[in-house]
DNA sequence: AAAAGCTGCAACCGCGTACGT
DNA sequence: TACGTACGCGGTTGCAGCTTT
């Protein structure tokens, strides 16, 4: 795919410590990049705080929605998309960054074998969380925790028909298998469905 | 100390769906 | 009903920073 992503490394500013980035803006805290090329009518790449503070003020006003006027109005050379992007996944306020716990993770890995990359009702169920976020984590982090669990499955398996144990072996099947696997469980303990964001599943 | 390789994640794109006219 | 536009989602990219060699 052709990238008409900014390219430019001096227009990348990043945030290793996960906080708000508008609260960084009146701190202080934030690095500082240059704008993006003249050359474009809209701009791509990395938000600048200047850019996060006039949305997020544009968005205190209307609201957020119809984002291309929401973009114009804060007179942001950027789509209507992008703001969303960044308004959704960075710029709410009760948005939660960083530091996903044991509980959190347990709750995605079984809602990801429940319902797969809908990253979005995953994360409908992490209150604060976003899809992106979830999505990343899962790249990053519990796709390689479950790559390594059937890695180890697998030997587990392996040694356990060279011992001729094949009652264990059955049991196992299910624990050592992918995320594929036709694992048989009661939906009913996961999860009460009972909830407005699984109309659909009961429907 | 420097280079190479790896990781995390922000932001992009394309596509499908919802909504308005 | 048909069409255009906006929105939302999932997949993917590529850079900064970190780790290893």
């Amino acid at each position: 795919m052709t990238n008409l992503r900014s390219h430019s490394s001096s227009n990348h500013y990043r945030l290793s410590n996960h906080t708000n980035p508008i609260l960084e803006t009146i701190i202080g805290v934030k690095k500082e990049r240059p704008a993006s090329s003249k050359r474009s009518q809209i701009n791509k790449g990395a938000w600048t705080s200047e850019e996060d503070t006039k949305l997020a003020e544009v968005i205190a006003v209307h609201g957020a929605k119809s984002w291309n006027t929401i973009a114009s109005k804060a007179g942001l050379k950027r789509c209507g998309k992008s703001c969303r992007l960044r308004w959704m996944n960075y710029l709410r306020p009760d948005i939660k960054r960083g530091n996903i716990s044991e509980q959190e993770e347990d709750l995605i890995l079984r809602l990801h074998k429940l319902l797969g990359n809908r990253w979005s009702l995953i994360a409908g169920r992490l209150p604060g969380r976003t899809d992106n976020e979830i999505k990343n984590y899962w790249n990053s982090h519990l796709s390689k925790k479950i790559k390594q669990k059937e890695k180890q499955g697998c030997k587990d398996e392996k040694r356990l028909v060279e011992n001729g144990k094949e009652e264990l072996r059955e049991e196992n099947k299910c624990a050592a298998g992918g995320e594929d696997s036709n694992i048989s469980f009661d939906v009913d303990e996961f999860f009460d469905f009972s909830d407005e964001k699984f109309e659909w599943i009961n429907r």
